[in-house]
DNA sequence: GTTTCGGCTACGCAG
DNA sequence: TAGCCGAAAC
């Protein structure tokens, strides 16, 4: 039973029997670190510590199922079972979830994914007359996500001259009022977004210090993997809950940081000695996944990089053969040239097709991979992109689930009001949306009390309404006795969801239609499991959060038809494939031309080019085309830097199928001898220009130097902005300027101030609170 | 008041 | 090329 640790290495057994005290582990590509974390847990199990108090935070929740289970085979399931094991977001929504009332939440709030938050913004913003042309929806949720990530909620924006000062100066002035509006819109609609799910654990841990000792108390030993991964808003999380017992072991490769951009902090395991002085750090630096030439190829280019840790990884593997170089003249044509590679290289090495992987950039280069491989009849899978759960027909559905579990859930509501059609258009809609907000109550608050208010709907509609407030009342009825599955197929056919799908006989209509029998049968799958589980009886709320934190890894094809696995290189880390091939290795696309400004980004890139290479064990694939379709049209791409920088010895460049016309200009252009970033160095002009026209600068959202400044301000965000409102008080108001208030009248939402402005040709106006957002002076 | 049609724009990675 | 949004058609 614990004859386990013989097969560890020395510096994999040392970071499986420390169990106590903080504990860093470099863990390079390959080396072997999900076994150790397993074993580690398995260890401290079979030392008698309760599984009760052992906290695991993973990157996906495949990689939390498949380590659970893993450690069930050592010290057997029924111990196992009890092991807090999850992504970030799963285990701290279920946290949340217990004690939501404590932060004006309910129980069951929703969850909003990305979309959510979009549709909410763009809402938000043309509610306030704003051009959307300068509040781009999904950049200014960007931007509202590093406030959160940064864990500066609405009212530490207010008091952060320097944050209005850099959101002014980038040309978005009205960014605090919209941020208050979006919080306020998710308060009132029970709902949190991803951010949320960080900050207000943050909030319930810094708030309730009886909350914090709980989980103290309970999570004696935690593990985070991926550390180099976690942003900031997690890292305080942690340091939070490992602060009574300390026994905190992380793991990371900082040499596989990808996620700065959703606010990930290099400097979280780069600083972790600094934050626990006493901790023992270990290495694991063999690869026991990769041929030798590989993991050479590999550590020449992270080389480059100037901000790593000290580390070199090796392997015993075998030299195994070089990385194969293959240049096309076009996208389509690398698409085959990669489909002929996969269906030789499975043929005469006897592989299937899960043994082979395409990662790519950016999610939009898998259409032409696609094509390619179903002209060949290879079965593929792709991941990521639009996932399962995102697409229009899945989300339809859902959305009335989440309605009937959570009725002030407003993005829920607008997405099936009038879906299937049944005459509530978009003017009924901005009627109840306007007073949804006057009134300070949800949209659905609004249709219960429709008789109560005159909203010039005419009594057609209101009808209407009306039949449609009843019936997903029955929902909530029927819910009481019925299972998640049961529930979802009473709704679908109430709602006669299929039955207006089935009107419509195109091929994505019935594509539309089997994809929600998938969405049955795995609900189906779910509450059998929840059976087993013999958990509480919320399973379908339970469903939905899962849903919501899925991503497509969660999602097991039922078929176990070996396929192709295509995916960006993000998704990739953690993954390993006998062949690997990369694929459009070209300037502006691999490094990102949004990424080739600063040294940072770059080196971010060049990570990202590292964990592509790290995933192969046998063999992998550079390619990259000549011309490529993006945006619509044609476009000349030159190779990526990255090739370059492999050293040569470790590349094999195969023989490109060129036309002959093409080919004499090529030929010596990109093999020959002059280095090619020498000829490229001249360029960065142009693309800086070409950069600008594509995002003028005044709509680029920067990130100031001052926002890395830790803040620890916490306060419920829903706090009204407005308490300190008086008569004779002088405020100013975004467009009308300075004013003196000379009276106050109505309450909450309805309270509207009088004011008169100094500015020439305002004169005096009465204004809602609720959207003025004035600011008072102090004289 | 609702639906449909056509033009415009988006492609950077993700829980 | 799709998906979204505003204007015209119903």
């Amino acid at each position: 039973m614990s004859n386990y640790l013989q097969h560890l290495n020395e510096a994999q057994k040392q970071a499986v029997i420390q169990i106590n005290g903080p504990l860093l582990i470099i863990a390079g590509a390959g080396s072997g670190k999900t076994r150790v974390l397993t074993y580690r847990i398995a260890y401290m199990m079979q030392k008698g510590i309760d599984p009760f108090n052992i906290l695991a935070l993973t990157f996906t929740n495949k990689s939390a199922r498949e380590m659970k289970s893993r450690i069930a085979k050592i010290v057997g399931a029924s111990e196992a079972k009890n092991l807090w094991m999850g992504t970030f977001h799963s285990v701290f929504a279920r946290i949340l979830r217990s004690e939501s009332e404590r932060l004006g939440f309910p129980s069951n709030f929703t969850i909003y994914d990305t979309q959510d938050s979009v549709r909410l913004l763009t809402a938000i913003i043309k509610e306030m007359n704003l051009e959307k042309d300068r509040y781009k929806p999904k950049q200014v949720l960007g931007r509202i996500s590093q406030y959160k990530n940064n864990l500066i909620t609405v009212r530490a924006y207010k008091n952060d001259p320097e944050l209005i000062e850099a959101d002014m100066h980038s040309g978005r002035p009205k960014m605090g009022d919209i941020y208050a509006h979006y919080v306020e819109r998710c308060f009132k609609s029970g709902a949190m977004d991803f951010d949320d799910l960080l900050l207000r654990t943050n909030e319930l841990l810094t708030r309730f210090p009886e909350v914090l000792a709980k989980y103290q108390d309970r999570f004696r030993y935690i593990m985070v993997d991926e550390y180099q991964d976690t942003n900031h808003s997690q890292y305080l999380i942690v340091r939070a809950l490992a602060d009574r017992f300390q026994n905190i072991a992380v793991v990371g490769d900082d040499s596989q940081s990808i996620y700065s951009f959703r606010g990930a902090n290099i400097k979280n395991i780069l600083n972790f000695q600094k934050d626990y002085p006493d901790v023992n750090i270990y290495k694991l630096e063999q690869n026991y996944r990769s041929t030798q030439n590989l993991v050479n190829a590999a550590n020449s280019v992270i080389l480059k990089n100037k901000t790593r840790l000290e580390k070199e990884l090796w392997t015993s593997n075998e030299d195994g053969e070089k990385i194969k170089v293959m240049r096309t003249i076009s996208d389509a044509e690398e698409g085959r040239f990669v489909a002929n590679s996969i269906w030789e290289n499975a043929v005469k090495n006897q592989l299937k097709y899960n043994d082979f992987a395409i990662l790519y950039r950016t999610n939009a280069q898998s259409r032409a991979m696609e094509d390619a491989l179903r002209k060949k009849d290879i079965k593929y899978r792709i991941f990521g992109g639009l996932s399962f759960y995102q697409r229009k027909e899945i989300k339809d559905v859902l959305s009335y689930l989440r309605l009937l579990v959570n009725p002030n859930d407003e993005e829920a509501l607008k997405r099936i009001i009038n879906y299937p059609a049944r005459g509530i258009g978009q003017t009924t809609l901005e009627k109840l949306t306007v007073a949804a907000n006057h009134y300070n109550k949800s949209i659905f608050t609004i249709l219960e009390n429709l008789h109560k208010i005159d909203l010039k709907i005419n009594a057609g509609t209101k009808t209407k309404l009306q039949n449609f407030v009843t019936m997903i009342k029955s929902f909530q009825v029927e819910a009481q006795h019925k299972n998640a599955f049961e529930i979802t197929d009473f709704v679908i056919k109430q709602a006669k969801i299929v039955k207006d799908l089935n009107k419509d006989e195109t091929p994505e209509a019935i594509s539309r239609v089997e994809n929600i029998q998938e969405l049955l049968n795995g609900i189906k799958d779910f509450v059998e499991e929840q059976k087993d589980k013999e958990e509480t009886n919320d399973t379908l709320a339970h469903f939905l959060e899962d849903v919501a934190l899925a991503t497509d890894f969660d999602k097991e094809k039922n078929d176990d038809e070996p396929r192709v696995s295509l995916m960006t290189i993000h998704l990739s880390k953690g993954l390993e494939f006998q062949y690997v091939y990369i694929v459009g290795l070209e300037e502006n696309l691999f490094p990102s031309g949004m990424s080739s400004n600063t040294r940072s980004e770059l080196e971010e890139e060049r990570r990202l080019f590292y964990v592509a290479l790290t995933r192969a064990e046998k063999q992998a694939y550079l390619s990259y085309a000549q011309t490529r379709y993006r945006w619509g049209s044609l476009i000349d791409c030159e190779p990526s830097r990255f090739i370059e920088e492999i050293n040569d010895k470790f590349l094999d460049y195969l023989a490109p199928k060129l036309a002959p016309a093409i080919n004499k200009f090529v030929d010596n252009d990109i093999f020959g001898e002059v280095p090619k970033h020498l000829i490229r160095l001249k360029k960065p002009i142009r693309r800086g220009i070409m950069k600008q026209k594509s995002t003028p600068k005044s709509i680029t959202i920067s990130t100031p130097k001052r926002f890395t400044k830790l803040s620890t301000a916490q306060e419920n965000a829903t706090d009204s902005v407005d308490e300190n409102i008086e008569v004779e008080k002088f405020v100013f108001h975004q467009k009308f300027g300075r004013g003196k208030i000379i009276a106050i009248e109505g309450q909450g939402a309805d309270r509207k101030a009088e004011i008169e402005f100094e500015k020439e040709g305002v004169g005096t106006k009465k204004l809602l609170l609720q959207f003025a957002k004035l600011k008072v002076l102090k004289r």
